[in-house]
DNA sequence: TTAATTCCTATTGACTTGGTATGAAAAACA
DNA sequence: TGTTTTTCATACCAAGTCAATAGGAATTAA
């Protein structure tokens, strides 16, 4: 499965966001050396989570991003939509095929994919991600094998 | 979700030959009329099946596709696969970050949704899409509604 | 030999996408 | 008021992808 540069860069935004704001607001700057994503990239895609609503932003000296709501509120459903309307919308093609055999195949199959996809990125949070990576942080960046 | 045009026209090839074929084979010629594709679209498609042993071809005047196995063997995981790569496999992203970030989402989001795509598609097979094309075409086409 | 067919390999044109560039608008602060 | 820091909007470009077409070689039946 192919997912855009965008959407990830998106989300990791978010985590970064998520985790590093401390009643505060997180730059683009910040997120940028962090993540080591170029900053005029990422001006480009954080506004569109704030059009979705994820994120809430103060412009001027002294501005940045924060969540508009707590992380466990955050459904991957969302910013995956938000950054990319492919991954999660409907099945389609860039020429449809209007048979009954494409009928049939949308029935018995791209249907119940997305309907997957969209059931399943609707049960995790932005929550998930933070938690999964503060356990890898904790774990010295090398997973752990035991023997 | 995007899937190619090959990918949807390749599929229905599959079905029109399995409903198709009567001890015989099925050109691409036949093919393209039922279904609407072009030919030489098809004369590039479907090479890439027999590569992957779902069809196998009969050269020559008289010549045509017929199936390898009885279509209930045959799942719609290994025909996707054999025509496009990206669809079913691994989440991949034209400049993959290597951030502890996404490790975790790779975790907790990308691995779990691909398992699934791949299960899933593992047990639907030819004969399924088939039947279901037999119960739409015998409906005379429109689906019916009772009020 | 001829016609029917699959097979192979280019090529084209349109679209997508990752990433950059430029500068405007807004706000803090001195 | 002016300067700095930041988000915001828009345009742009180069590279890649993809659907579809094209031309012709190889194979086989009759």
């Amino acid at each position: 499965m192919k997912i855009s540069s965008k959407v990830e860069c998106g989300i990791i935004s978010l985590v970064d966001i998520c985790v590093y704001s401390n009643n505060s607001v997180v730059t683009v700057i910040n997120i940028s050396a962090r993540q080591h994503i170029s900053a005029k990239y990422l001006e480009q895609i954080l506004p569109q989570l704030r059009q979705a609503n994820i994120i809430r932003s103060v412009k001027g000296a002294k501005g940045g991003y924060t969540l508009t709501r707590p992380a466990e509120k955050i459904t991957l459903y969302e910013v995956i939509n938000a950054l990319d309307r492919n991954v999660l919308g409907e099945v389609t093609f860039d020429n449809k095929e209007d048979s009954l055999i494409a009928g049939a195949l949308s029935e018995c199959l791209w249907s119940k994919m997305t309907e997957y996809l969209q059931s399943f990125t609707e049960n995790v949070t932005l929550r998930d991600i933070a938690d999964r990576y503060d356990k890898l942080s904790a774990g010295g960046g090398e997973p752990m094998y035991y023997i």
